[in-house]
DNA sequence: AGATAATAAGATATTTTTATCCTAATAAAA
DNA sequence: TTTTATTAGGATAAAAATATCTTATTATCT
């Protein structure tokens, strides 16, 4: 479903958020409290960056953080930032043409999905989605 | 969430289901019908018949076909042929550790999708699945 | 101003997935 | 028995995802 890239991307928002208010956290320090390849998420930090989810300060005491408009925007779009696009506006099958009127084999099924998950993730903020405890 | 590779197989099990009855089809025949690579397909086509999810015969007018047992395996076993394991067995962050107890973010959410389209699949047989029009 | 600690960015390497090609084996038909 | 149409299987190629390394840039502290 998610690439590495950005299930690691999610975690470590979440990791952000969660230690929101300390100071800014560096690189170093979030590969290693979530165990991921420190180049690795270097990369996927800055692309994070770049497309505005996330938040960073250059130099000492630097790192990076989530200022509030990155709180306020809708999961989906550190997918998309990651992705290049909302993965599941496409079909589970890869089915070009793939809709309620012209479904695939798994259509139904993973229609539940999206109103589930897909629906949360596009809409509610990562500041609503994230920092309710789980379950 | 499926390999490429896993989309393939199910859309041409499913087509080899419908137009059972007929001849055995051949990989050209298939792989014009269903739009995939002609061989890519033929090699998931190998590693499904080696993994006896599908029948097939050499030789002239030889073809693959779904065996009544083929058809009596739930569809999961496809997945599991192709990606060498259960891919929703996985947590979706990719976690190590994830549970109800002890979940991931989006678990409560995945846990509803797993229950609407992994139960069946997993249970359902390829026929129960795949001869039902969906919607 | 200089040293330091951090991110930014680009070049490169590795692995996995996806795709292609070619030859061998097989079975049926002519 | 020869030809033909097919799968089987191995060798290889291309592309994408994943991972690493190195250098540049920047901001703060001393």
């Amino acid at each position: 479903m998610f690439s590495n890239s950005t299930k690691y991307a999610i975690r470590t928002i979440e990791y952000l958020l969660n230690h929101h208010g300390d100071e800014k956290l560096s690189v170093a320090n979030l590969a290693k409290e979530l165990d991921i390849p420190q180049p690795f998420l270097s990369k996927i930090m800055q692309q994070l960056s770049k497309g505005g989810v996330i938040s960073s300060t250059k130099g000492r005491g630097g790192g990076f953080y989530l200022s509030k408009e990155n709180m306020n925007r809708p999961l989906i779009d550190v997918v998309i930032c990651i992705e290049g696009y909302n993965v599941f506006d496409k079909c589970i099958l890869g089915l070009k043409e793939c809709s309620d009127e012209n479904p695939c084999l798994l259509h139904k099924y993973y229609k539940v999905f999206k109103g589930s998950l897909v629906k949360p993730i596009g809409q509610d903020s990562i500041e609503e989605l994230l920092r309710t405890p789980s379950g």
